[in-house]
DNA sequence: GGAACTCGCCAC
DNA sequence: AAACGTGGCGAGTTCC
């Protein structure tokens, strides 16, 4: 039978990658036990103070009044039913199938002060529960050793089980901290984090090859300074002054965009994380200062004439239109002949080689394919940096990777020339061996202190 | 007593 | 016309 060179190459990629990774799982991730022992305990001590708590405030007792039997203050659906249904309270939002809402959201919304503890408890419990539980059940000898599989995802990217490695605690500072004290390298040794910058955007780059984007990943220009000068209203756009709008246009404006979302969507969530009145208006005395000084970016919206959440949302509709129709219409243009594309074939190659079928709506049909070969470079690149450090013996290893980071205990005399090799395969190598990757890639590297834990990563 | 479901929440 | 992509996992719950 004849095989598609196409097809070929990608199963070697994943031949060659299961033998990379298994390797890693072998090598596991130290774990402190005590700590992790001693942890527990005093989350367990913290949420049954906090449950107590609860117990005697005057919204359980009435619902476990109203209740028909002992009520369990975890159930959602319990919780569920009494606001919606015996309090009567107003849906808001809705789950899935339809039920009233508890998610954290929707409780806050409620202003019911009772509530907080009750959702502080689900961040301890979480972090116990999923985490540490987890950690002290899978250990060996103080090692994890989770698993990164390649034969789960439907869009060719890895997933991890038991632990999963892909899911720790990163952004919430408290439960970061607790969670990754908990993980270490091998003594004496120290743990890093190389992660491509951007990949999902530039992969994307190379399948739509949109010349504005381009110009934006060829250069030094700065797409989300420019998209947040454009949703704010800036006269012009400064990293010093501007830093939080940058991040609030990248991640709720950009990024949903590209994902697939649309203005309805996007302007009321970048609204409410700078405060909008009940009444519709921008809150005056509190959100984002915009400078030094105490003009926030309510009154700054105020004065360029947006005083409302509809006046917002429809001068997000307008960027929205100008976004596809103007700055990106070969992107946009892709889209459309993508999509068509998979209507006619019911399938989709992506630029690995691998093929893509079965049912799909337009945003799966433009986000399967970037999302897999993005992963694909980081796998292709931990194959690389696997056999370098086996073929020039050295003692740091690769222990894992996220998506598009991997992360290695180094032996910190190698430090150095262990990132050179890095540099060197996620950068020119790759660049090489994959000639439809027509920008250029880069990484960023983190890294611990020499037996610190994961907890205390910063950029080097 | 386990499978399968919903919901919420962690990551990229 | 429709409207954010991919996972894993714990707890509660229901089905068989």
């Amino acid at each position: 039978m004849k095989i598609n060179p196409r097809t070929y190459e990608a199963y070697k990629l994943l031949h060659d990658g299961i033998l990379a990774i298994s390797k890693a799982e072998q090598q596991g991730i130290r774990v402190d036990m005590e700590y992790v022992e001693a942890k527990k305990i005093g989350l367990t001590r913290k949420i049954d103070r906090l449950e107590d708590e609860f117990k005697v405030t005057n919204f359980f007792k009435h619902w476990q009044h109203t209740s028909r039997g002992k009520v369990n203050i975890h159930s959602n659906e319990q919780l569920a039913h009494y606001i919606y249904d015996i309090k009567k309270i107003k849906v808001e939002s809705e789950t899935d199938s339809g039920q009233g809402s508890t998610n954290e959201e929707a409780l806050l919304n409620l202003n019911i002060p009772e509530l907080n503890l009750l959702l502080e408890v689900r961040k301890l419990k979480k972090i116990r529960d999923t985490y540490l539980d987890a950690f002290a059940r899978e250990q060996v000898n103080g090692y994890i050793h989770p698993f990164f599989n390649l034969h789960i995802v439907r869009t060719y990217r890895s997933s991890s089980d038991s632990p999963n490695f892909q899911n720790i605690p990163k952004r919430d500072e408290t439960a970061m901290q607790i969670v990754r004290r908990a993980l270490f390298p091998r003594p004496g040794h120290q743990l890093i984090e190389v992660d491509y910058s951007g990949i999902e955007v530039r992969v994307a780059a190379c399948y739509h090859k949109d010349e504005t984007m381009l110009k934006y990943l060829r250069s030094d220009y700065d797409m989300h300074g420019d998209m947040a000068a454009q949703i704010f209203l800036l006269d012009k756009y400064e990293k010093s002054k501007h830093y939080t709008l940058r991040q609030a246009a990248k991640n709720g404006f950009v990024f949903p965009e590209f994902y697939g979302d649309y203005y309805g969507n996007c302007a009321p969530s970048l609204a409410c994380s700078w405060g909008k009145l009940p009444n519709g208006k921008w809150n005056r005395g509190e959100g984002i200062e915009i400078d030094t000084s105490n003009y926030t970016l309510g009154d700054h919206l105020i004065a360029k004439g947006i005083s409302s959440l509809s006046q917002f949302e429809n001068h997000i509709k307008k960027i929205e239109a100008d976004f596809w129709g103007r700055r990106f219409a070969d992107y946009a243009n892709w889209k459309d002949t993508w999509y068509r594309l998979y209507q006619k074939y019911g399938y989709i190659d992506l630029l690995t080689g691998f093929r893509c079928s079965g049912i799909m709506g337009k945003n799966d049909s433009i986000n399967y394919p970037v999302q897999g070969a993005a992963f694909h470079c980081l796998l292709w690149s931990f194959i690389e940096v696997s056999k370098a450090l086996e073929a020039g013996g050295f003692d740091s290893k690769l222990i894992g990777q996220i998506h598009d980071s991997m992360i290695l205990d180094i032996l910190p005399s190698e430090l150095e020339d262990v990132k050179k090799v890095i540099r060197k395969i996620t950068t020119e190598d790759l660049m090489n061996a994959w000639k439809w990757l027509i920008v250029p890639m880069d990484v960023d590297i983190e890294a611990c202190p020499i037996d610190a834990s994961w907890a205390e990563k910063s950029k080097i």
